[in-house]
RNA sequence: GCCGGGAUGGCGGAAUUGGUAGACGCACGGGACUCAAAAUCCCGCGGUGGCAACAUCGUGCCGGUUCGAUUCCGGCUCCCGGCACCA
């Protein structure tokens, strides 16, 4: 009869062990290297989804594999409580935010504990929780201090029905999520953290990461985004209704391609540009093209993939080096709040101004001859002091350029081959680079600006005029305008028991909250009702994590043990926002002299998302339904592929659509519980890690959840199988290769390297061939055990390579169970402990693979006859270079080449692997 | 639109970073066991040609570097993540 796999019994045996004994209780003991392992806090929405098993494993996986390595290790877990999702509970189904906050997060922390994760729940917070967010509260006053929080106007979605701000979520195709409304830009006051003071460090630091991966460090640089360009002024002597010139007549913009200034035909400013202003004061169709401009949503990705429109303003400035006449124009995708609000447009260098111009019949003006069409010339030339070889333009329409090769529009740099007024003798000819330079020199001369940095980062605002967040501890008087909370009266409690209805922050409807005193006068007051961006309770709680939750500091002393973070694990999804904002939080904690890192995470990844199948249908009126996979069966060809798909209930056709993050408007998630209950824990565990590496998205598979099943019930059934051996056989105590038949050395040594393959895959963090290590290991041991030598009376030697290939077997299947355990911790604990191999498997040291047993004195080289694959050798392993570059034309694999009168010219030796024989 | 990433059999993926392409698993096909089914076990499994040995093509597409390219370089296509108020 088959052995049962009682997962049930033995998680459940398992979880009670390490509950019992406090396990995961993160020690003082110094003695030994910390590793704090921590993943992304999650949001607690109501149940734990396939992506955070998939995070909390891969940290789990860390946490267990760093313990039995010897280190000191905290894994901590808690709760980013706060946020949009309670509210929009609240409004469906009317229950406050905090009550359905905390019923989430009871259920979430059973369904973590049922995964059996090593977790220090000792030290478990969750961020709607006033000992926590006090200290938010306590820093942002430090940074008003400091002048690092600050106020001042930000542009937000407005729905003009409800009368309420929208997040950019809530806007769909530009308009209102609820009411249908187009959405339009409006101007709030609203607080702001100056994470733009701390741009050249947060910039220069990556280079403090390299245990982050570089395309999370790209693309923090690039959201960053320092570059170099040229800010200068068109003059002009345009005068408001008062007779005043606008701006002192300058009309500034900055470019980071000034190289192409000689091609500018226009100019383009934002509708709420002062030009733009003064010119729709006399002209009405303006005057309603710039009220259109504020309609639509402030997302970048909006602004950018919008229709390009203007219009002119009848209105020209003088450009600064030729002097000639430019119109100015209104842009819809020129933005008051980026740069200077204005810009210059060259059609024939820049692809947005080319569409601008075609569409508006503005004319477009090359000016940049292609680097292929230009030849070098004498002599050099000086620009500030350095001496550069130039690049002369010749002939034809003054430059060298053939008609294929010249086009109305390239944005690529090359040679200034155009232009006029009194600084062109200087820029005739130079290089786009070198003119850049030029021009900001030329800019600085006259005054008119000049070479600038310019930086892509803004500040952070961090006011959201929403309920379910962390109180901004500031009160209004009418007297003494916006007065800091003070410290003795925080923390600013958020009333828990208000519940939104959708239309505006319930906290304006609560007199108790909003009627308080001015803390400098006395005289009543108002309590601000904005509360705090969630990334903000995001941005620090590592930190707390590793102290001892001081009720009296932010972060104590025991922070500084434990910090940075050795390993952190989550979404890429957070690549940019959340990581910058913890960066940036973390050096201003560390100048206020809270904390003495630069970087809190030293060694960062980031975490593919899972994906499903989604099926759906076309539904009578037009639209989508979708059935979850459970509803639909797979219809496969004869080969296996996947020909369609039916529902299961009325046998009918549905699309499939292929693969897509698991959501529940796809209704393609898959319910952890389900799974752990059917399979158990280290079988979900168990998948997660196979099916994929920890970097790129996973597939879910129904079937590749039962394969791994399948593989865990092996590994149980041969350990019961091993158990009942022992009970008819002392155990040989040591290895003794004489005493050893060749099948056991061969067999042994398998396993080495395969352990050997494994700590390096560990060592990667590619957990998904570590864990088809473990299945190889079986595979081996299987094979291995199957014929075991025969023990006839009398003969000794079978007798004691019996007692080898015991050995042997034990000892591979004490390393399968080591290397399964931080991946499948329930079944290697059982049975590591029904083996008597010790107590706790966790408590037991990382098995390390021993170069005795990898040594190997023969070896197979692969023969190439011109870089094909035509054969192999076994060869003794001592063999040099020479006798093998002698031996290996011999061979009858090479040879065949070689009889048409072809001769051997090079022979490419790879130690221990190939030799290449080039024939000619 | 901009920034970043990805693409390998029917499918998920592997290939120790320029050296045997397809490890391991899934699916599928064949067989054993069974009255039968499930479970389990064994065998096969990139395409084409061939009884076979073997030959030949093959890592999204086009081109390049190299004795040798999934890996490096140039140019594309499609898919995914982010774009500052989802977290």
């Amino acid at each position: 009869m088959q052995q049962q796999y009682p997962f049930r019994e033995i998680e459940q045996q398992a979880q009670q062990h390490w509950e019992t004994n406090k396990t995961f209780a993160a020690a003082e003991d110094s003695s030994k290297p910390k590793y704090y392992c921590l993943s992304m806090f999650p949001y607690p929405s109501g149940r734990l989804h396939m992506g955070h098993v998939r995070n909390y494993t891969i940290g789990d996986v860390l946490t267990r594999y760093h313990r039995m390595k010897g280190f000191n290790v905290l894994q901590p877990m808690g709760w980013d409580a706060f946020g949009l999702p309670a509210e929009n509970a609240a409004i469906q189904n009317n229950v406050p935010p905090a009550k359905w906050t905390d019923d989430n997060i009871a259920h979430m922390k059973e369904q973590l504990q049922s995964l059996g994760f090593a977790i220090d729940w000792s030290r478990e917070l969750a961020t709607c929780k006033p000992d926590y967010y006090k200290w938010n509260q306590w820093l942002f006053l430090r940074m008003l201090e400091k002048g690092i929080a600050y106020k001042k106007t930000q542009t937000v979605n407005w729905d003009p029905v409800d009368q309420t701000v929208l997040a950019n979520e809530q806007v769909i195709d530009g308009r209102g999520w609820r009411t249908g409304a187009v959405v339009e830009k409006r101007e709030i006051p609203g607080y702001y953290l100056g994470i733009t003071q701390y741009k050249e460090q947060l910039l220069a630091d990556l280079n403090k990461l390299p245990g982050w991966p570089e395309r999370v460090k790209l693309m923090q640089a690039n959201w960053i985004g320092k570059s170099t360009g040229v800010r200068f002024a068109f003059t002009h002597d345009i005068r408001d209704t008062a007779g005043n010139l606008i701006d002192d007549g300058k009309l500034w913009v900055f470019s980071t391609r000034a190289d192409t200034i000689m091609g500018v035909t226009f100019c383009a400013v934002a509708a709420e540009h002062p030009l733009a202003t003064r010119a729709a004061q006399n002209n009405p169709a303006l005057a309603a093209f710039i009220e259109k401009c504020k309609q639509g949503s402030v997302m970048e990705a909006d602004m950018a993939t919008m229709e390009k429109e203007g219009m002119d303003t009848g209105l020209q400035v003088t450009h600064p080096l030729t002097g000639e006449p430019v119109p100015v124009w209104v842009g819809n995708y020129v933005l008051m709040s980026y740069g200077e609000g204005a810009v210059m447009a060259v059609p024939a260098h820049d692809e947005r101004d080319f569409g601008f111009a075609k569409k508006y019949g503005l004319p477009i003006k090359s000016v940049i001859a292609p680097s292929s069409s230009v030849v070098p010339a004498e002599p050099k030339i000086t620009i500030a002091g350095k001496e550069y070889t130039p690049w002369h333009v010749v002939e034809g329409r003054q430059w060298k350029v053939s008609e294929e090769e010249w086009s109305d529009y390239n944005t690529s740099d090359g040679f200034l081959a155009d232009g006029s007024g009194p600084y062109w003798d200087r820029l005739k000819g130079m290089w786009s680079g070198f003119a850049r330079e030029e021009i900001g020199n030329i800019f600085a001369e006259l005054g008119l600006g000049g070479t600038k940095v310019q930086w892509r980062l803004r500040d952070w605002g961090i006011s959201r005029q929403r309920y379910w967040g962390c109180p901004i501890p500031i009160i209004h008087c009418d007297t003494c305008g916006d007065v800091p909370v003070p410290d003795d009266q925080l923390p600013v409690k958020l009333p828990e028991d208000c519940v939104p209805d959708g239309s505006g922050n319930p906290l304006h409807k609560r007199a108790d909250f909003i009627n308080c005193t001015c803390p400098k006068c006395g005289k009543p007051a108002r309590r601000e009702t904005d509360t705090m961006d969630t990334f903000v309770d995001s941005s620090w709680y590592y930190a707390r994590y590793a102290s001892k939750f001081s009720p009296d500091a932010m972060v104590d002393a025991e922070t500084s043990q434990w910090m940075p973070v050795d390993q952190y694990i989550g979404g890429i999804e957070h690549a940019i926002l959340h990581l910058l904002y913890s960066r940036f939080l973390s050096k201003v904690m560390r100048d206020m002299g809270l904390v003495s890192y630069d970087e809190p995470f030293a060694n960062l990844l980031t975490q593919g998302m899972v994906l499903n199948h989604i099926f759906s249908r076309r539904t009578d009126k037009g639209g989508i339904e979708y059935f979850a996979p459970e509803e639909v069966g797979l219809i496969h060809d004869a080969s296996g592929k996947i020909t369609g798909a039916r529902m299961l209930a009325d046998g009918q056709p549905v699309d499939f659509q292929g693969m897509g993050t698991m959501s529940k408007s796809k209704r393609n998630g898959v319910d952890p519980e389900y799974i752990i209950e059917n399979y158990g824990a280290d079988t979900a565990r168990f998948f997660m890690m196979f099916a994929s590496p920890p970097e790129q998205t996973l597939e879910w598979s129904d079937s590749g959840v039962e394969g791994s099943h399948r593989f865990l019930k092996r590994v149980w059934a041969f350990g019961q199988e091993l158990i009942k051996l022992r009970n008819n056989m002392d155990l040989p105590l040591s290895w003794s290769r004489d005493e050893a038949d060749d099948e056991t050395v061969a067999f042994r040594r398998v396993v080495h390297v395969l352990l050997k393959q494994a700590n390096f895959d560990l060592s990667k963090l590619q957990f998904n061939t570590v864990a088809s290590a473990t299945m190889k290991v079986l595979n081996a041991l299987e094979a291995f055990g199957a014929h075991p030598v025969m023990y006839e009376q009398g003969q000794l030697n079978a007798l004691l390579a019996n007692r080898q290939r015991t050995f042997a077997r034990e000892e591979a299947f004490r390393i399968l169970l080591a290397v399964l355990s931080p991946i499948s911790p329930h079944i290697a604990y059982a049975l590591w402990r029904d083996l008597g191999y010790g107590d706790d498997i966790l408590t037991a040291e990382w098995p390390e693979p021993l170069e005795e047993a990898m040594a190997q004195d023969e070896v197979t080289l692969v023969i190439q006859v011109n870089g094909k694959l035509r054969g192999n050798m076994t060869v003794a392993r001592s063999l040099d270079k020479e006798a093998l570059e002698k031996l290996a034309p011999t061979q009858p694999c090479v040879q065949k080449y070689l009889a048409d009168g072809a001769s051997v010219r090079k022979i490419i030796v790879v130690p221990n692997k190939l030799i290449n024989i080039v024939v000619g």
